[in-house]
RNA sequence: GGGAGCAUAGCUCAGCUGGUUAGAGCGCCUGCCUUACAAGCAGGAGGUCACAGGUUCGAGCCCUGUUGUUCCCACCA
């Protein structure tokens, strides 16, 4: 990708990035393979949704794994960033429906297969998009491997874990009580509940107690509900066995109004007696505690509200109406009765559905689980001993007190998008049949009349099994050996349940390894005023636009820059602007490169002899080479870019820029632009992770050598370009510089050509920069700029009323400067004094580990060469 | 009920294992169209790092408590 013509004034992005991105994905920059005497580095994708679109989210989370992925690429690792999407099962079903409600149609009308053949036509149409904008970001995937949960493959896996994880007896069917979506009409796991605190009413009821004889007596037990109309499937009435007000009770029969049947009083710790009155109604049916309560007094489990959330036939009278409608005709018959004691306003947590956000309905019915105790506890283990680690550490905590506390996963839904459950029920003898093929006979009966299961799987169930599943597992291809365990996995704190957690166990169940070495989290994008985006409040940024606008690594800079790993970070358009100038200074600050080069091509590499700005602006690079590096090995993102940021613009640009200005017209032009040329291809490779494609175009734009950036080496520290004293000495004629821009200011010079700067002697230059103070400032004093330089001399500054001559060492502030270093150095001896003295005190020495001595020693040193340094400058004052 | 995060300049946020004078972007003030960039340049104002204690030679950072705020988890119906 040659790159001749010349550069347009201001960065436009649009016509760079889809160019350069044709670019790298032509010459497959992105593909990686097996390559045994390469490291590997493998990301695997979050798969996004088929039925989504990019928000904001997506663009957080793809920029952080691109930013990895492209430095380990560049560090000469084999880097696999392994894409794909997901089939989203509820979601995308959900989808469907609503396309199909338009017609007026439901599932049912056109039968499983139909609309199987519906579902998939939809993912050939809309499945691509969200691929599509990930390219927009500049995502270096490798595309030839990308994979989707429901292909074939994944299938496959799906099936193997399914039929292996039965017969080890780690899934199992059941009859429970599960959390229903009356709206998506299927079971969900715990982790798809969310519960949000609602006003609700308290309704306090008295139940008549019978006398032995079954038939009521004056005494009433007075108990509290939230949901009356659960009352129609009561199976008893728990009071706590410690309570005194009821013990007398327990064993006796109470009246279930309306109902008229005769329900025990039980006692059960499970009953809090400081709630309500102490006395609890119990429906197994529909609460998952009173089912729990059921089970350990063998209560009947009454069903009175059926699948679309409505009541059912045991319901009497109030069948077909919802349970709200219900709960108000119960009341109200209550009332009548003189069964209502009164009605209390009470915060209540309701259940609802993560994709819908209706009202959660538990629900007994007949479900497929996964048991949870067996597979938590490697994976508690794993990140316990450090086999994974999380960034940041405390996401370590939320992750160990879910698995601790986990249930069994609920993984059977009612639904028809998705993996179909494995599961085969012989219809001559009733058993039922798992196996990795369809099954045509009944092994135990040899019947061949077999129905499989109508349901199909959770859709995290096929997630949980992405860091292999693409790897071509269940068979041993070279590429699971090679790629697997992944390195690591970025994702949002809000998945950690649904996807952290599974991946965490299935690995190491079914791979006997962590699917990832590193879990590193980010948080949420808000909005500016930091509202989680959404599309009900309709606040939500559209990352294509931002991309239209101001260029995708404007849009990545932005997401890369001052934000923490794991904290939420706001959107603010002018962030975006930010960066976005960011570029165009980058775009023009190699623009002037292109300009100054010359006719003649410049030798590679660095001059032999190098100025005093030189080796300031080279040492002070190598440094940030070494400190990007070690940001990135620790996942700070935000602090690395943030770092270039300042040395692009500050150092490079205002400051070295500007000094080789006056040089590039003279006989020191040749070293200056090898200087300019090096330090921007080293700039322009660090940048390269976080803002791809304006430095790929940049990079391509300059005397390089190699075919892409994307491919280059990733910079390494070099000892031969440290030059601390050098960086000391320019800082300090930086310092002399402002401080002369400061006087000029301070005594209103005008900055028109009337106006003129001396030093020393009168020069008739007109003062503008910097470098043409430096140059004559270094000219008046006879010393070569990089060899030595002192402090002497003078500034005049011209007027048209009076001449006004400034010694030099009063613009540095030599007296303040003086005092300021005297009180840092008796600080400095304070401190050193109390280290000193912790050292020299045996009982510190002789109890403390080795390696708190060990840093005091070093701090000790550290102190000890300050204060040298100290010296040094308050004697080079004089 | 349990747990976690946050509280730093007018605004939005950085600040890595405690160590010179606490930083950035935006905004504000002053002066500049200086041919790489006005999406820019040179300067400037603005912070008792929420509050109170403590540890330390040294605290924005560690510990304890307080206040405010956000979030997660949890079976008080």
């Amino acid at each position: 990708m040659e790159q001749d013509r010349e550069l347009a004034k201001t960065y436009e992005p649009q016509e760079v990035e889809s160019r350069v991105y044709r670019f790298w994905n032509e010459h497959h920059y992105f593909h990686a393979q097996v390559q045994p005497d390469k490291k590997p580095y493998t990301i695997v994708i979050p798969p996004p949704n088929i039925t989504g679109q990019l928000h904001m989210g997506h663009a957080l989370d793809e920029t952080l794994q691109d930013i990895l992925i492209r430095w380990r690429r560049m560090q000469g690792y084999e880097a696999l960033w392994m894409p794909g999407t997901d089939h989203a099962s509820i979601a995308t079903e959900a989808k469907i429906v609503e396309a199909m409600a338009k017609e007026g149609l439901k599932k049912e009308d056109l039968g499983r297969d139909k609309f199987l053949e519906r579902a998939w036509e939809w993912k050939k149409t809309y499945g691509g998009r969200i691929v599509e904008q990930l390219k927009k970001l500049g995502s270096s995937c490798d595309w030839e491997r990308e994979r989707f949960t429901l292909d074939e493959g994944c299938s496959r896996a799906v099936r193997e874990v399914f039929v292996r994880l039965y017969e080890k007896g780690l899934i199992y069917r059941g009859e429970r009580i599960v959390n229903w979506c009356p709206h998506c009409h299927t079971s969900i796991s715990d982790a798809e509940v969310e519960f949000e605190e609602k006003d609700a009413a308290f309704y306090h009821l008295r139940y008549p107690v019978l006398d032995a004889q079954g038939q009521p007596t004056d005494t009433f037990l007075a108990l509290a509900t939230t949901r009356p109309e659960t009352m129609l499937g009561d199976t008893a009435v728990a009071v706590h066995p410690d309570d005194e007000r009821y013990k007398d009770l327990v064993g006796k029969k109470l009246l279930l109004p309306l109902v008229n049947k005769a329900i025990p009083v039980i006692a059960d710790t499970y009953v809090e007696m400081d709630f309500g009155t102490g006395a609890v109604k119990i429906t197994p049916a529909h609460d998952p505690n009173d089912f729990e309560v059921g089970l350990r007094h063998g209560l009947e489990v009454i069903t009175v509200i059926d699948q679309d959330g409505r009541m059912n036939e045991k319901a009497g009278r109030y069948q077909g109406m919802t349970a709200l409608e219900c709960r108000k005709a119960i009341v109200e018959q209550l009332d009548k009765e003189g069964y209502l004691i009164r009605i209390e306003p009470i915060k209540h947590n309701v259940g609802s559905c993560y994709r819908c956000h209706n009202t959660i309905e538990p629900l007994v019915s007949l479900q497929w689980f996964v048991k949870m105790d067996t597979l938590a506890a490697p994976a508690i283990e794993a990140v316990r001993s450090g086999q994974t680690r999380f960034v940041p550490e405390r996401f370590e905590k939320i992750y160990f007190h879910w698995l601790e506390n986990i249930r069994d996963w609920c993984i059977s839904r009612q639904l028809w998008w998705g993996h179909r459950i494995p599961a085969w029920y012989c219809d001559g003898c009733g058993q039922t049949i798992v196996a990795r093929e369809d099954p045509t006979v009944c092994p135990h009966c040899g019947g061949t009349h077999l129905h499989q299961d109508e349901d199909t799987l959770d859709t995290w169930f096929s997630s949980a099994l992405w860091p292999f599943s693409t790897l071509g597992w269940p068979d041993q291809t070279p590429e699971l050996k090679y790629f697997y365990p992944t390195d690591t996995l970025v994702t949002g704190y809000d998945i950690i349940f649904f996807w952290v957690v599974r991946m965490m166990f299935s690995g190491l169940e079914h791979m006997g390894q962590v699917p990832f070495r590193t879990v590193f989290i980010h948080g949420l994008v808000r909005d500016a005023q930091g509202r989680k985006m959404s599309k009900s409040l309709g606040n939500g940024i559209d990352p294509l636009e931002i991309i239209d606008r101001y260029g995708a690594d404007a849009l990545r800079f932005m997401l890369a820059t001052g934000n923490a790993p794991g904290n939420d970070m706001r959107f603010m358009q002018e962030k975006v602007e930010a960066s976005r100038n960011f570029a165009n200074k980058l775009w023009n600050a190699v623009r002037f490169i292109r300009m100054n080069l010359g006719e003649e091509p410049l030798p590679a590499g660095l001059p032999g002899t190098l100025r005093l700005e030189d080796k300031w602006i080279l040492s002070k690079c190598n440094t940030l080479i070494k400190a990007v590096t070690d940001n990135l090995e620790k996942f700070e993102l935000g602090i690395a870019v943030q770092k270039l940021y300042e040395f692009i613009w500050d150092s490079f640009c205002d400051w070295y820029i500007e000094l080789s200005k006056s040089r590039l017209q003279g006989e020191d032009a040749v070293p200056a632009r090898r200087v300019l040329v090096y330090v921007m291809d080293q700039m322009l490779r660090l940048l390269h992770p976080f803002m791809p494609f304006i430095t790929e175009e940049l990079w391509q734009a300059l005397p390089h050598e190699g075919e892409a950036l994307i491919v280059a080496s990733w910079p390494v520290f070099s000892p031969q370009l440290c030059f601390a004293e050098e960086e000391k000495e320019m800082e300090r004629i930086m310092e002399a510089i402002r401080a002369v821009r400061n006087r000029r200011a301070d005594m209103n010079v005008p900055p028109s050509r009337k106006a003129e700067l001396f030093i020393e002697t009168a020069f008739p230059e007109t003062f503008r920069h910097g470098a043409a103070f430096l140059e004559r400032l270094a000219a008046a004093s006879a010393v070569e700029i990089g060899e030595r330089f002192d402090i002497e001399g003078a500034v005049s500054i011209v007027t048209p009323d009076a001449t006004i001559r400034i010694p030099l060492r009063e613009l540095v502030d030599l007296q303040k400067e003086r005092e300021r270093l005297m009180k840092e150095k008796a600080a400095v001896e304070k401190q050193l004094e109390g280290v000193r003295a912790r050292l020299n005190n045996t009982a510190f020495t002789g109890k403390a580990p080795a390696a708190v001595v060990q840093t005091a020693r070093d701090n000790a040193a550290r102190l000890q060469e300050k204060l040298t340094l100290l010296d040094q400058s308050l004697a080079s004052l004089g």
